[in-house]
RNA sequence: GUGGCUGUAGCUCACCAGGUAGAGCACCGGAUUGUGACUCCGGAGGUAGCGGGUUCAAGACCCGUCAGCCACCCCA
């Protein structure tokens, strides 16, 4: 007999996470659409050219980490490694960039890499894209509005912006000849990655950790001095305004991030309490994306937030959510139960939002009390002989030292409808 | 893809100069008749990740493999 794992770097999200999971996909939920965010399905799986011609043919994503195949036609497809190339080739596809979006999306990506701590081959993202906005205004939103939901989600403190501009491509393109021109000249100080970099990635070598390169970085050009005066201009436009929103960020000169179709603002939020998986959320402005899957001009921008990440951030915090019902219902025998089940109907009818737990495969009051206190309900409802024979039931409280108490039937919607409304408040 | 550490009950771990495994927690049952939590008693649960080798004998040593973790790398 085999025994099966999952594949490795996939991981089950257990009963015991869900709770937690939910609660932060309820809290995006919300503060998504409380900035006017709809949400946009995409198919997790896009043709591959899609994803090389946006990240970019060099980058390590496409050259290495891609779940690449061919299908039954022997197309080459491939599972997403992230979601704005697809979410872009939907927005082309359906032209819906005549008016500005707003758009959001969550589920799975996959990348082929090494699995540790936060980091997986199959993981989570909240994507957050805007289309339509060319001025900083926008990146100061989906700023804004991701720091809301860190402060909703109680991981604020914990979390810090880093942020910078990249310039337009034509800068790029400028800048990566300068910074060529000086590392040439040094080549045989940097680190082998670095190397091999300078002839494919460049400017990714800027955010290279090893001490040697970064110490010759130092007297590297600096990208800022290769802007143009429009884009310092809206860069200094998004700080103030983060200012004015008391965000507190660190300009990062060095922070360049791996996909090719980001220009001018990128930004990333950190933290150090995930050990080198350290980057939360990241994103940033692509405005010639839209442009090179054949749709018009479109400035855009965006961020995606590492699920698990978030997650293993709020346990770090000790951030825990718990599900436990309203009313764990007891029966004392088969008689019991039958009289207790139209009863329990008519009341998840009327409470839609009563949780309630129904004991089932029989056994002793005492067993049956066992299990409703280890379910965490807040009460027990107990059909006993004596409540049934009297149209009676009994509700005994869990959580707090306090008297059970005995009432008829119909008192019951009375008391739950009370009780909802003090649990709503509280 | 590179280097390193780890892998024993559901979980956290222990034992042992190499002689066929234990604890705590969790789980199940019981402590007189319709009531949980605390306590007490009892029970179930492991071919020691998997495969091979050395040995009279291996969970303990060696090799391989798989998986997790740490760093690099990469990014969310």
């Amino acid at each position: 007999m085999t025994t099966y794992r999952a594949i490795r770097g996939m991981v089950d999200i257990l009963p015991d996470q869900t709770p937690l999971w939910q609660s932060m996909e309820t809290a995006a939920l919300e503060v998504l659409s409380s900035y006017g965010y709809a949400e946009i399905r995409l198919p997790i799986i896009e043709s591959t050219d899609l994803f090389a011609r946006s990240i970019g043919e060099v980058t390590d994503i496409v050259e290495k980490e891609m779940y690449s195949f061919p299908d039954r036609n022997d197309d080459s497809m491939t599972l997403r490694p992230e979601g704005t190339a697809g979410c872009v080739r939907a927005i082309v596809q359906h032209n819906l960039a005549v008016t500005t979006q707003r758009l959001w999306y969550m589920g799975p990506m996959f990348r082929y890499e090494r699995p540790q701590k936060g980091r997986q081959r199959q993981f989570h993202q909240l994507g957050v894209e805007a289309f339509g906005v060319a001025t900083p205004d926008q990146d100061v939103e989906l700023i804004a509005l991701s720091r809301q939901l860190w402060r909703r989600l109680g991981v604020d403190d914990a979390l810090q912006l880093e942020i910078n501009s990249i310039g337009s491509a034509a800068d790029r393109v400028r800048y990566r000849q300068a910074l060529v021109d000086y590392l040439s000249g040094h080549r045989d100080q940097l680190d082998a990655d670095s190397q091999r970099r300078l002839d494919t990635n460049p400017l990714r070598i800027l955010d290279s950790k090893n001490p040697e390169t970064q110490a010759l970085l130092e007297s590297a050009p600096a990208l800022s001095e290769y802007l143009d005066t429009e884009t310092q201009a809206e860069f200094a436009a998004l700080l103030s305004q983060l200012d004015l929103l008391g965000v507190t960020y660190v300009v990062n000169p060095r922070l360049v991030r791996g996909l090719d179709y980001y220009n001018k603002t990128v930004f990333e939020w950190t933290t150090d309490r995930l050990g080198a998986q350290s980057t939360v959320c990241g994103g940033g402005r692509y405005d010639t994306l839209v442009a090179t899957f054949g749709g018009k001009d479109t400035p855009a921008a965006g961020f995606a937030v590492g699920l698990e990440r978030l997650i293993l951030l709020m346990q770090s915090l000790d951030i825990t959510v718990t599900a436990a019902a309203d009313l764990y219902v007891v029966t004392a025998d088969e008689n019991a139960y039958r009289h207790s089940l139209p009863r329990l109907d008519a009341l998840r009818r009327q409470f839609p939002d009563l949780d309630i737990v129904q004991h089932l495969g029989g056994g002793s009051f005492k067993s049956q009390f066992k299990r409703a206190d280890k379910s965490g309900a807040a009460w027990a409802l107990v059909y006993g002989e004596a409540e049934v024979s009297a149209n009676q039931v009994s509700l005994k409280p869990l959580r707090v030292d306090a008297e059970q108490q005995t009432i008829a039937d119909g008192e019951l919607a009375t008391f739950l409808a009370g009780y909802l409304a003090e649990a709503h408040s509280a």
